[in-house]
DNA sequence: CTATTTAATTCGCATACCGTTGAAAATATA
DNA sequence: TATATTTTCAACGGTATGCGAATTAAATAG
């Protein structure tokens, strides 16, 4: 465990303090004061070195509380937007999207490369990728070394702490250090981390969880994915390892072992059509489930079918789920989402049967269809958390 | 979020040096300077402070470090056994088991009142427990007025922070706002818990979790439960709920949902035995796993095929846990263990099976057969970590 | 122009940690 | 036996932190 020293102290409550300016929008000291049960004392202290630091702005203007304002005027203050910039990215296996992000997570620019990446060599891989964050910060109008960290999310079981890709379905190789191969490339910090813990982290900051401290999220992509948000912190597995919803084993069938993936994997529900023709094509370019979305609504039954099992199948997965974590809200991201009502029917009919009677009403399910920018601003976010973390006064007194 | 002041420094760092004298028995100062990363003088400073207190106490005999020894002998510390008493109980369905221990967790007494309650009114299981309770204290030549704090482990789904116990197999009601109740019978705090989280606790302070932050605990009782310790910590759902493993659903089948209860449950597994006769009477007494063993030798063949069934649910459900929370240890704790080979090579089989490749090896299998002792005894553990971080210096100064 | 109200800063205090120094308690050596 | 050596631990001074009370700042109301 870390020892408690004076310097730990006032990290804490400099992040509690930051964090609550980035949440609550432009915010006087005073309600900062109350919100986080510091003294105003301490509060101006630590303001005070924020915007010493040039993390924070101050703005006379607004104050409109109330329109009977008697006393002295409140100087709300806000995060200093050019702080710092970030780019986030989402790496998926038929698309790479990238954004840049000012220090309050908004975007500045953002890329998108309609590429399949999966199953290329590694380097070919990191070239793609590195094109794209240089591509898009120079979009932004600005250069490389005005970004101050890089943060990628992709697919499989990352393991965040040392930025190694234990295992994902756009590499080949397992095991592969892409954090330190993509720093040496961009000469700019580099982190990996799950792509379901990044968009779990966009929807805490920007999206449907911004008012919960505790949440499941489970993206429905290509592979399967969980983040769960626990006391405002992304619970990492034991390791820091990402959890791969798909590996869970459904059942054991007469065919052996029937794992949640290969019911609801996104080529699984896909891959029962016909190997050849306009559909294939669509796949091979990623637009599998749009095009699926048009079969379904022209009732092609054979699609329809693998849908309703696909619902299913997740549904009792999520019934698994809330039954460990009971969290008061579950959101569901994903393209395969874009299935439509027989997939999200059958999914809340499976999940409502599955649901233990005790759990029963304690979470909320949530359907999300955000596009890929959100990922990669989650992306972004988890960047960003780090940096409000990272001692900018490498220990100095507040003056 | 906590508001960082210098009492909760003191008190993390107080917590910190406590547990340190805790897990390392007698240990000098010195030693708890290094394994803590605290200095010297604050370590000096606390230890005087828990000295002052009486949680603590020096030995001056055991320095026998070093043959060699040159310089100022060192004086050992250790917990003052005397500083607290607890009781500690397992409340399951035929049968209640209760201990005292001191502040180190060292049983005193023990008592077991082989009681089926289950079903029973609230007010009868109440007066049981609070009849065991005060025999157990009496047993250890004490008297409830030593007793600091009664920690009551029970299966189900049991909220820890309320004290609620939403639903328990023990109770005909649900909602049952059990410690307030034996607060005021006993006059005495009293908190309750889940089962299984008291056992994982008993399995990090005193069984084969000593060495680790991070592991799981399966218990294989009438219900099954989980216990997930992380960063040295007790995790419990976002409510605080204890999770309620047989409630996991393994499948859609002919039938409906098949849920792990319904494949690994105490009753179910002894159920399929006939309805009356010897062993229908053993196991109305809660010796239906022992008889079952004995019978299992004999090579009864409807009761090998249960227990093989069951191995392959817990074993896949197990596989299931692993996915998610990625430990380095799985412990296997409760009466089904007794089930012998059969049971235990199908769960291994399954679980080999389920276990997706990319996560082989990171968990390793361990099976305990504790006596109900060690519940309670967890139970207590349960009690003491309370007390260790409870203010005993309301505040003030070291003097 | 003065009184009032609210916001934010300044000042003094208490606490906690740390590094250094020095005292205490034992052994080793002459 | 007397002195040096080694190690442990407590005492002193320095610095950082947060808090409460008093003070200054900036606006409105009368």
């Amino acid at each position: 465990m870390k020892t408690a020293d004076p310097e730990l102290m006032r990290a804490i409550n400099r992040l509690n303090v930051l964090d609550t300016i980035r949440r609550h929008g432009p915010i006087a000291r005073v309600e900062i004061s109350e919100r986080t049960q510091l003294s105003t004392t301490t509060v101006s202290a630590i303001t005070a070195s924020l915007l010493d630091d040039g993390l924070i702005l101050p703005r006379h203007e607004g104050d409109i509380r109330n329109e009977a304002a008697r006393g002295r005027p409140r100087v709300m203050l806000e995060l200093n937007p050019d702080a710092a910039r970030v780019v986030g990215a989402k790496i998926a296996a038929n698309r790479l999207v990238f954004v840049v992000t000012d220090f309050r997570g908004d975007v500045l620019s953002k890329l998108t490369l309609p590429i399949r990446i999966d199953r290329q060599p590694i380097g070919v891989i990191a070239d793609l990728v590195e094109d794209g964050v240089r591509r898009c910060v120079v979009d932004a109008g600005l250069s490389l070394e005005d970004v101050d960290t890089v943060c990628l999310g992709l697919p499989g079981v990352i393991e965040h702490r040392t930025g190694q890709i234990r295992s994902s379905p756009i590499f080949r190789d397992t095991n592969v250090d892409f954090a330190s191969e993509m720093t040496a490339r961009l000469n700019t910090p580099t982190i990996v981390e799950s792509d379901a813990h990044a968009i779990t982290l966009a929807h805490h900051w920007f999206g449907k969880a911004r008012d919960l401290e505790d949440m499941v999220l489970i993206s429905l992509e290509q592979t399967l994915g969980l983040g769960v948000l626990h006391d405002n912190q992304l619970f990492r597995g034991a390791g820091g390892l990402s959890h791969n919803l798909g590996d869970l084993v459904l059942g054991m069938g007469p065919r052996g072992i029937v794992r949640l993936s290969s019911q609801a994997g996104e080529s699984e529900i896909l891959g029962e059509q016909p190997a050849s023709g306009r559909f294939a094509e669509a796949i091979r370019l990623g637009r599998g489930m749009t095009h699926a979305q048009a079969l379904i609504k022209a009732e092609d039954n054979t699609l329809i079918g693998a849908a309703i099992r696909a619902g299913e199948a997740v549904g009792v997965a999520i019934a698994n789920i809330v039954t460990l974590f009971a969290p008061p809200r579950v959101i569901l991201v994903g393209s395969s989402l874009a299935l439509g009502e027989p997939f999200l029917d059958s999914l809340r009919n499976a999940y409502a049967l599955a649901i233990p009677p005790s759990l029963k009403g304690v979470a909320e399910l949530v359907f999300d269809d955000s596009t890929d920018d959100f990922w990669a601003q989650g992306a972004a976010a988890v960047a960003l958390y780090e940096l409000y973390e990272s001692p900018w006064n490498t220990t100095g007194p507040a003056l």
